[in-house]
This record gives structure tokens, sequence and C-alpha cells, in this order.
DNA sequence: AGCCAGATGCGAGCGATTTGCAACTGGGTC
DNA sequence: GACCCAGTTGCAAATCGCTCGCATCTGGCT
């Protein structure tokens, strides 16, 4: 796939996305487009004040507030998740991509994406034997590289 | 064992526990004696106001804050660990007890304890594999009861 | 008993996020 | 295409959980 057919891809996928908004009753406002945009492109896990410095590019003025609401919105949608790791502010990323869990680097803050299936049935046997069902689930492992002359 | 002889049992542990806090070169003060004996005291996973409430049972007129900066010393000294639960304050519990993981019921809140080797060494396993090596992890699993006519 | 580094209480401060409110604007309606 | 209004925005103030500065107090070694 060339870079031009992946944006085509990705343009296709946010009207889509902004088409079934409409449709469950949120009005996509230029602030809120302009959001998804930049979420879209987020391959990392920004937080919220970052998202407002990108979505600013966009359109410029909108306020943190606003950033604010919307994420929680797109939240409550199922557009986007919120990752409350240690010791820093919330981050978010599209649901786009499969189920994972993440590492974070406590060196860096790096947060690389992993998944594990038999971790996820584990969990699931150990919640039905004590009688629940898991609703969601979180799972950080706080890392550091290994190797090298520390 | 009796009442009588868990009770003498929790005062020595706890004798042993200020011997060892003050070698490392902590003050015991009457304020921080209390949230040893009030954490000792707790099987359940209170946070900071609830501990504070607590303590003011034997120490009237202890501060908020001297809570907080004691839990951060005891921390610290590897006495007690801090949960950060999804959207509550942090809850604190000592370590007396094995390592153990946690389901939080969505419903209620109300916490459970659980271990699994198995999932321990599947996280090790992804580090590893990785090129990480885990320095603490967290693994919350947020449920609700099953079975029931919902 | 005396000393003093470290601990306490108080109130102010802080960072992340939420909220009240008046002005504005999508997007369905005619 | 103009109209309308419930839903959205920007701003400032508020909230929440927690930390910090500072003057005063106190464990615990001598």
């Amino acid at each position: 796939m060339s870079d031009q057919e992946a944006m085509n891809d990705k343009h296709r996928r946010t009207e889509n996305l902004t088409d079934a908004l409409r449709r469950a009753g949120v009005r996509i406002t230029r602030q809120r487009a302009a959001l998804l945009s930049v979420l879209a492109d987020a391959d990392d896990h920004p937080e919220a004040t970052e998202l407002h410095r990108r979505a600013e590019e966009v359109v410029p003025g909108i306020s943190l507030s606003t950033v604010y609401r919307t994420l929680t919105e797109l939240e409550t949608q199922g557009v986007i998740l919120r990752h409350q790791f240690e010791g820093t502010p919330a981050r978010f990323e599209h649901t786009e991509t499969r189920h994972h869990d993440h590492m974070i680097d406590v060196e860096t803050g790096e947060v690389v994406e992993f998944a594990s299936d038999r971790i996820e049935r584990l969990q699931a046997e150990i919640a039905e034997t004590l009688g629940y069902e898991i609703v969601r689930h979180r799972l950080e492992l706080y890392v550091r590289k290994k190797g090298g002359a520390d």
C-alpha cells in the first residue's frame, strides 16, 4: 500500500466514523472533526494537552476544556480509549487497533503495546472461578530495557 | 490460634516493624505509630482520608498532610503498597501478605485479592521476549458479580 | 536534662480535570 | 437558502487529591 493509498484509506475511515457518530446523535463541530483527525493520525499515546496542541494547528483557539469534553464523549462512544498510567496525565488512543495491553519503560516513559491471549484467558478463568465476569481490565508492565551495562 | 494469641502476634510484628524502621533512620512519632497500628489492623484497602479518620481516634488532631507524608515514607520503606485504581483516590495496604493482584467490583467498589503464578510467568516471558525486564506491574480486573437475574 | 535534625500542623499551592454560564453553531426543517 | 434551537464552545472559576513552605515542636542520641 502506497502512502497515497494509506492516506485515502484513513480519510475514508474517518468519514465513516463521523457519519456513525452523527447517527449516534453526536454533532460534528469543527473542533470535534479536528480532534478526530488528530487522533486518527496519532500512532503514539498522547495526553490531553498534547492533543490540544495538535488540534490547535487545525482549529486555532480551540479550548482545552473542549478537548477534555470531546475526549470524554469519544470515550463514551467507544471511539477512543483512555489510559491512566502511573504518575502521568491520562493518555489516549483510538480503537482502530486490536485489543492490547501496555508496557511502560520506566526510564523513558515510552509505551510499547503487547497482547497475550493466554493471559486474557487466565484472567477470565480466575474471575469465573471467583464468581465474577470481567467488565474490563488493566494490565501494565513497568519495565526497563535489558542487557547493556547498567 | 485464639483471638488473644492473634493480638499478641500482631503486637509483636508491629514492634519488630517499628524497630526496623528506627534502624532505617525513620523517627517513630506518635502519629506514625498510630498510622502503623491502623494499617496493621486494616484488612481492607482504605484510602488516605479513611486512614486519617481512623488515626484520629488514636491521635486526635493528626493532620491529613502528615498522613500523606507518612504513607509516602512507609511506601518508600516498603512497608505498605499504594494502589491507584480507576476513578478513586489511592488505596493502601500493608505488605505482610504475599504478592497478589486485585479484582474491583465495579458495582460495589469492593476489592478482592487474587494471585496467579501462571500469569506472572507469562508477563515475565513477554517482557523478556521484547528485551525488557519487569520492574513492577499492575493487573486489575474490573468485574461484576455473575449469575443472579440482571 | 539538653540538643537539633527531622517531623508536624496549618494554610497556601498545584496539576489534571470538570463545570457554570452566556454566546455561538450544526444540521434538521420549512 | 434562511431559520431555529438543542447541543457545543470558550472562558473563568471550581473541584479533587495531593504536595509544600514555614514556623513550631519533639524523638531519641549524648
